[in-house]
DNA sequence: CGGTTACTTGACTAGCTTCAAGCCTTGTGG
DNA sequence: CCACAAGGCTTGAAGCTAGTCAAGTAACCG
């Protein structure tokens, strides 16, 4: 999803940076804006009481986010951070609703932002039906867009990340992408992992 | 999300039956039409090679479901069935196409529902971070419509549901059902619970 | 070069899953 | 109205294994 930002400033939008790990928006939070990136990345994840957080998707420039609870006025269901320095437009909601009203295109553009979002979420539901550790690695690994069986594939995560969308600690990770390549399901050349 | 009947038949949609336990779409499959639920109840789920299931949503009277695929056509990432009796109203991709063209205020809809779609799916994922079984079960509870604080309700589900829902095991389900009785944190009266 | 972050390894443990067996509840058909 | 079947619920015992803790090593960045 990306609207112009020609089209965005228009309605009132304009940007921000924020510094590194810094706060976009925290779980419970009422919204208040659209946010799109034009720089950077930003991680929106879930946490739980004790401090676990599980990633729920990385945007990088041009996507939005964060949009359904501005457009349902509903409180935030996770947070977001920056992962990196990062420039966002930002633009209240009443002017996202008049560029949906006065542009059927993004609106319909949006439409299929959604289905793909919806789309992915479903996919990624095969995580959470794995039983063992490498299943949901794998099914983790089939999530990535830069998955196939083709050509050998640098994984783009960190064993950290890879725990973070999955679900399970750091060490699980790391003793099953050892016994994977032990087993020559993938391959670790110099602590990178490819696929 | 809920397209009139009378629009969907104008546009080539039909009803068909299907028996309790039939199959409407498979994972993996690849779409051919739009599906709104008339009469019956469809779950969606997920499943591993070892036939655990993982479920996703129900969808009642009114409902529409697989809409994603659809509109991206791309292969269910899911699985369909009735779980009772039920009957649906189907139309090719095509014909939904033209609705969305021709009735901007349907694809808006469409867009409030998606949104909403989004929204629970990322609420749940509260059930993935929490690592107690306890914990899985009550995000599970806080996030069905009828939870609240005020007046104590019947939960509308089985254990075999919850366990379906949470990932976890139907034994798991039930200890800890149990426990969390004799801790007074739901009630338990002839099988059925309350919260 | 120093600090930070990522990665690694080993030992131990809690607690979920599995297996097995049986009970309870509900709906159906004769 | 009763008997039976099917599915949901319950319990106990045992085993596995992912998580935890601790103590490093290795890579990366400014």
């Amino acid at each position: 999803m990306q609207i112009d930002n020609n089209i965005l400033i228009t309605y009132g939008g304009y940007a921000i940076k924020y510094e590194k790990e810094a706060m976009i928006f925290h779980e419970g939070d009422l919204p208040n804006y659209y946010y799109q990136v034009l720089e950077g990345t930003i991680k929106v994840y879930t946490s739980n009481a004790e401090g676990k957080t599980l990633a729920q998707s990385i945007f990088k420039n041009g996507d939005s986010f964060g949009e359904p609870p501005i457009l349902l006025s509903l409180p935030y269901p996770n947070s977001a951070k920056a992962k990196e320095e990062s420039t966002i437009i930002r633009i209240a909601r009443e002017g996202l609703l008049d560029i949906i009203r006065d542009y059927p295109e993004i609106a319909q553009e949006m439409l299929f932002t959604f289905a793909k979002r919806i789309y992915d979420k479903s996919k990624s539901a095969q995580i959470w039906v794995s039983t063992t550790p490498e299943e949901k690695i794998v099914q983790f690994l089939k999530n990535t867009p830069s998955y196939n069986q083709e050509t050998p594939q640098l994984v783009p995560y960190t064993r950290k990340q890879i725990a973070e969308f999955t679900g399970l600690r750091i060490e699980t990770v790391i003793r099953t992408l050892i016994k994977m390549h032990k087993e020559k399901k993938l391959n670790i050349i110099n602590h990178k992992i490819y696929y």
